[in-house]
DNA sequence: TCCCGAAATAAATCAGATCTTTTCTGGAGG
DNA sequence: CCTCCAGAAAAGATCTGATTTATTTCGGGA
């Protein structure tokens, strides 16, 4: 089931993205071959596909030239797991953290017009969920419904860039959590105002599923700078935290 | 100077957003050596790039699949652009637009905190391009301009993601300009609130960054709708349209 | 009818050759 | 000593064809 040039991609990826392999590097297909003890294909295409990343460069008679970050990719869903498995993990979440606080606003907003009955179903289950499991206190439980909301809210934005983004948030979620940047037992209102979001998706009301989420994420990110945890600005987080 | 496989990537990709190979369609390594005259080499490089932007699945025994699009890594620059050359051009200049109005505000927001004396700098000269291009009415010099002013905002923002991003924001002011959904002569207003956003940056006035940049988009949405150039909600444009 | 093994298929991998481009090196000429 | 050009060398790019492996199909037997 393994594939050797996923293997080799990985392994690249990751040198690279811990810095072992740094920026301005130079190496060879003949030195992964040999390094990973595999042909040339393998060797190649891995490489082929790390060069689509912006993570690499190749020039004949020069060899594979690690490219500076500023080039890469970094929304590859390969990249950010890359990055949130190195040294790099707060860098990446802080990142995503901000990132996130712009485009899930917009997603409610959007959301609210263009979700289907379907999807206000699932939005209203999965807040259900989030009820259920936050009152008991089940933080793991709680997290997978949080991650259900987010994921169903960006589908029924009807952008399927914004949809594309659901990873993003998943990680954000998971990584708050699984950080102990939540509290143990998540806020009333946090909840709340989840409920409201789904509440206005449903009654499409756009303005109002905007700000309910705008204050999620708002009030997630005064809630960890007062824990003194860290302090981003706009600090990303976004959730109950 | 070609790229062999970078050529079978690039139709392959464009056949597949086209609809041409659509979702579920099945082919060959075999037909694709056959049908671009290229050896296996070639071929299979492309197909590993096509399979990482989840594009295609390849299986033993059945070959390469064509794969919905909801799986496919929309982020990726050269799937933007295939799909900004097909049909496909004006939905994906929707979504772009939508995407944009929510991070470019948090970008400001950010760029006001961490900007650099050098990118105040470049901010402020952007600025003064877009004034003297926008009084003179040259819609081309002043494109350039305003693409320059945005890309250094999103640099200046400090997070990678959203620097990475600036193809994007080019994209569709680009496209916005060169779709004629412009006026021939660049609003004041809009060149206003470019100069506030620039100022505010300076001023290390996160709060009002923010505020000028979402009334950028917000006015520059309200003007095409008025326009009856068409009409999407939270619409993204972006500029003084 | 159901299960098992053989055959067929197509990707995955390997091996090695040849082509092309880019860079480096020496030597001729100024 | 410097400049410029031809030739060598390095390394990726492409080609060819063989071998391996996983998956599916299908025929035969219980």
């Amino acid at each position: 089931m393994a594939a050797l040039h996923d293997d080799v991609l990985d392994a690249l990826g990751r040198r690279i993205v811990s810095g072992d392999l740094a920026p301005g590097a130079v190496l060879t297909l003949d030195d992964i071959d040999t390094e990973y003890d595999v042909s040339r294909s393998v060797s190649r295409e891995a490489v082929r596909v790390l060069a689509s990343m912006g993570m690499v460069a190749s020039r004949r008679r020069v060899g594979l030239t690690v490219q500076p970050r500023t080039g890469w990719r970094v929304f590859d869903p390969r990249l950010i797991r890359w990055r949130l498995d190195s040294e790099d993990r707060a860098a990446q979440l802080r990142s995503l953290g901000e990132l996130r606080s712009g485009f899930e606003p917009v997603a409610a907003a959007l959301a609210a017009v263009r979700a289907t009955p379907e999807q206000c179903g699932a939005l209203t289950a999965a807040v259900g969920d989030m009820v259920v499991h936050g009152r008991a206190g089940d933080l793991e439980a709680f997290l997978a419904a949080d991650i259900v909301f987010h994921r169903v809210l960006l589908e029924a934005s009807g952008n399927e860039m914004l949809a594309a983004l659901d990873g993003v948030v998943a990680e954000v979620l998971a990584g708050r959590t699984h950080h102990h940047l939540m509290p143990t037992k998540p806020k009333d209102e946090a909840i709340e105002l989840h409920v409201e979001v789904a509440r206005a998706v449903r009654a499409g009301d756009a303005a109002a599923a905007r700000a309910a989420m705008e204050t999620i994420i708002s009030e997630a990110t005064d809630a960890v700078v007062a824990d003194a945890a860290s302090s981003t600005i706009l600090g990303g987080d976004g959730e109950h935290a």
